[in-house]
DNA sequence: ATTCTTATTGAAACATTTTTTCAATAAGGA
DNA sequence: TCCTTATTGAAAAAATGTTTCAATAAGAAT
């Protein structure tokens, strides 16, 4: 659907500095702390406050228009996210981030935890880690 | 192991801030970020810096004494680790996280995922979200 | 017990990240 | 074009994390 349209049905409103966060995520490969976005856009001559960074993810988020994504140390950073229920696989040199679904496999899993603990499973938060095709290459080349 | 030794081992020694890191994460059934540990460190009236508590998390860290866990928001804690690997389950009310571990059925999910997206998996991150026992006992109460 | 080496601490200054406030602005329905 | 109000940005404040370095104390050696 269209970014304008789902915005204004709810009375939100398309601005620029939502116009440039989404752009910058875009054609973002990976993922991008709010610093980095600011940044970013600074250096494209966008004009943005790093206060309105920090808004427009609260709100794509809220959207489910862009997904938290943590990294291996624990900083997070934020990506385009498709609709639906997904997960990433990221790499661990470049930082490139890839979506992958499609994960009914986990449903056993999941049942024997909620067994085994009695907890009541809600959502879930799976992430991979590894080396994406690119930079594999040129480990091997080296 | 005791704590003493391993330490000793590595030419590093047992202070109190790392003794009182420790107990605190020991009494503690929910994730602690670094300024919690240092407020219930302040409150029990056991002397430590914050900047020991940072010191000494990424030295349990690294001694794989504790593990960091991720929030359903972002923000990290710290939690004890027993040896081995492992993952999290953690009550969205109380925040308590409880271990769970042997899920060998997740390696034909990442077969999956590496022939799908070429990339070398190498580490992942997995926990859930959801009620414990007792959160569950108190909705149902209401 | 005492001494000695040096790993470790804590205070302080610094750096970075995030949040709050509020008057000025502009999005978009009328 | 006008009007309402959602949204912005500047500025200040708050919260979080890091660096530095002289003083301290852990623990091995004597
Ligand atoms: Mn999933
Ligand atoms: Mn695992
Ligand atoms: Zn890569
Ligand atoms: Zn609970």
């Amino acid at each position: 659907m269209d970014l304008q349209l789902k915005l204004n049905q709810q009375g939100l409103r398309l601005t620029r500095p939502r116009r440039v966060v989404m752009n910058i995520l875009q054609s973002a490969p990976m993922p991008l702390a709010p610093q980095a976005i600011f940044k970013t856009a600074v250096n494209s001559q966008e004009e943005i406050s790093l206060v309105s960074v920090y808004r427009t993810l609260d709100l794509l988020e809220e959207l489910s228009l862009v997904r938290k994504v943590h990294g291996h140390d624990g900083c997070h950073g934020y990506v385009l996210a498709s609709p639906g229920h997904h997960h990433h696989i990221i790499c661990q040199q470049c930082g490139r981030a890839v979506e992958f679904t499609g994960i009914g496999d986990l449903a056993d899993v999941f049942e024997r935890i909620v067994a085994e603990t009695g907890f009541d499973v809600d959502d879930h938060l799976l992430q991979l880690y590894g080396f994406c095709p690119q930079c594999q290459k040129e480990k091997t080349e080296k």
